[in-house]
DNA sequence: ATTAGCACTAACCTTCAATGAGTGCTAATT
DNA sequence: AATTAGCACTCATTGAAGGTTAGTGCTAAT
């Protein structure tokens, strides 16, 4: 009976899985159809909808052998069929390039964040919020890492005997601040000497490549002689230290609670757990700016359990130098991918126009 | 029927309302057990529960009188009571002193922002997200307003030709930047001149201050003649320009629509919106600074339509100066007053504590 | 290889009656 | 005069029965 689908003409071929034509289509179909009712297909809703004519009974018959190589489920003995999480993989697969999507959306998405001036995190936070609205899930995404942005600026104010704010602007345009405490008393004064130090040495450099530097001035002998230069590079070694790990936005947390799909209470506990603890969708975040273009994790890839029921799509945005960070959508596995994917596409697009026009290169 | 519950011995006091002794326990008993079960109470049950005897008949009266008077409602002809608007303002205004909490709460509220150097915004964040945690329902902070608080120190940052970043820090330990754009471009080290040229002058005073003595400036004769302060009354001018208008932070939405009072679609719907549009909610915990102590909106009291079916609990905190910000509690109106309120309040007394601490003054 | 036909399933909806928690009113009791 | 017992009544909730519907799998005919 497999037989009959992994049968594309061609007997010899064993291993190679491949659905045959028409089986491929009536995956398709199911899938789309699937998409836009969320309710279980039928062989006879189907045979109306298909392209071709096909009666019910050969679809069903299709259908079960779909079913037996793990594409769709059923979730009671007489009901309809369900594409899994492997159906939908093929689905997307099966898309060609993004779809360009209307005009109107577009305008949608390019009309964020048009203001001029605003900082990066503001820009980022409108993204985010346009896209959760947009698409009516929940959307999340990265804000740059200090670490492989350059440095544009360092300045260093005087809070307390004890306390200093430091404050760095990079030039992706994120402008990051913390508080470091020293042992001895420095004046207002001297720490803008030392501030315009770091900031003739260091200006333009990266801040690994700060780090390391630093890291060998330290056993550089003439630093200990010096005295601005060796209060400067142990200043310099606390305010540059790895700080914050790269923080994520969310939006529209509210939109997935809402959705038809998650209305069981575990699953919506689950969906909260998730975004709670940020650390595990950070981290997809990351892995998928290594790569260009759109990331699609479908249900049971994203490696997080919570998340089984959902899908997430991704893409990275970036400056003229760098990748800064991704933006993602996070929805049920049954979202309209080609919808999605071609607004997170253009929106990440968008993004990194916006952004490099902000940066200060 | 009226008369035998206003009457409360005084024949003459048509006006005054006051319930007797006996209708105070039973609505208050009403309540109490409305607020564990959640359920319309019945005269049955209640004679049950309440610590005097008296006959369900007894208690019939009595209900039928409150709900005349408007503390009680009943949704159908044949349910149990619940209590109002009314009656819950009834029984916070007949709570005495919020009520000692437990040591292991306490231990919970004073754990938080133990870390030290935080950043008035990360504390806040931690405050939040804490209190939420604690509750169970969504929890809002709004962030110390720049314009009540004082300088500690101004920078400019040369970003392009025509944008500067400026960055302030107050006293209040909050660090704002902005971006503002100029005619004419200006070196750097230019712009530290400037800067220094503001500190020197505005340190310590307060934004509203600093506002006023730019604008006395400006009409200055001398200020046309002396090339920096020329350009420094006007770059500051632009810097302290009334920009952001506060922020507020929102933790627990989630918990609020878990919650079994919010279960049908329309009011989960409506609580989105209130958080979405921040600005209402941001309002009432604005009018709620000017007040001392923990402030209680019930329902219709709060000015927003959205959150009919909740209650509001606020206080503000401060630092040694200035009062800085309030933080809230948004349940349902049958929430544990005792409970959230006295939560609410030791929070913002170990916020204040805290963020005086912090504060640079 | 495809399709028509048929028996079978399981969810879903509607109806109906029973149940139970609650009420208001009146008359008896304290 | 205030309290309580008793009773008739209301209405939401529950669960069982029965019909409807959308679906399946299998077999035989095309």
């Amino acid at each position: 009976m497999v037989k009959k689908v992994i049968d594309n003409g061609k007997k010899g071929v064993r291993y190679n899985l491949v659905l045959n034509e028409r089986a491929q289509l009536v995956l398709h179909s199911i899938i789309e159809n699937y998409i836009q009712s969320s309710e279980p297909i039928g062989s006879r809703t189907l045979s109306k909808t298909i392209g071709i004519t096909l009666s019910p009974a050969t679809i069903r018959n299709i259908m079960s052998d779909l079913a037996e190589l793990g594409y769709l489920i059923q979730n009671h003995t007489s009901a309809g069929r369900v594409p899994t999480d492997k159906a939908y993989r093929f689905y997307v697969n099966s898309l060609a390039t993004p779809p360009g999507i209307s005009e109107q959306i577009k305008e949608k998405i390019s009309l964020v964040s048009n203001e001029q001036g605003s900082q990066v995190e503001a820009i980022l936070a409108d993204t985010v919020r346009m896209l959760a609205e947009l698409t009516k899930f929940a959307c999340v995404v990265s804000t740059p890492k200090a670490s492989v942005s350059r440095l544009q600026r360092i300045e260093l104010i005087k809070i307390s005997e004890d306390r200093i704010l430091v404050i760095l602007v990079t030039k992706a345009g994120v402008v990051r601040d913390k508080i470091i405490f020293t042992n001895e008393s420095h004046t207002q004064e001297f720490l803008n000497s030392v501030a315009e130090f770091l900031n003739d040495k260091f200006k333009d450099h990266s801040m690994q490549e700060i780090r390391k530097e630093i890291h060998q001035s330290m056993v550089d002998d003439r630093t200990r002689y010096h005295d601005l230069l060796a209060h400067a590079i142990r200043l310099g070694k606390k305010a540059f230290e790895l700080n914050q790990p790269g923080e994520m936005l969310i939006d529209g947390q509210m939109n997935l609670l809402l959705d038809s799909h998650f209305h069981e209470q575990s699953s919506v506990r689950s969906l909260i757990d998730a975004f709670e603890q940020k650390s595990a969708i950070m981290k997809i975040l990351d892995d998928s700016m290594k790569h260009k273009g759109v990331h699609i994790f479908i249900g049971i890839e994203i490696d997080l359990k919570q998340l089984q029921d959902c899908s997430l799509i991704t893409a990275s945005y970036r400056n003229n130098q760098n990748v800064l960070g991704s933006i993602g959508v996070v929805g049920p596995t049954s979202m309209d991918y080609k919808r999605i994917i071609s607004m997170v596409d253009y929106t990440a697009k968008i993004l990194s126009k916006t952004i490099t026009e902000q940066s200060y290169d």
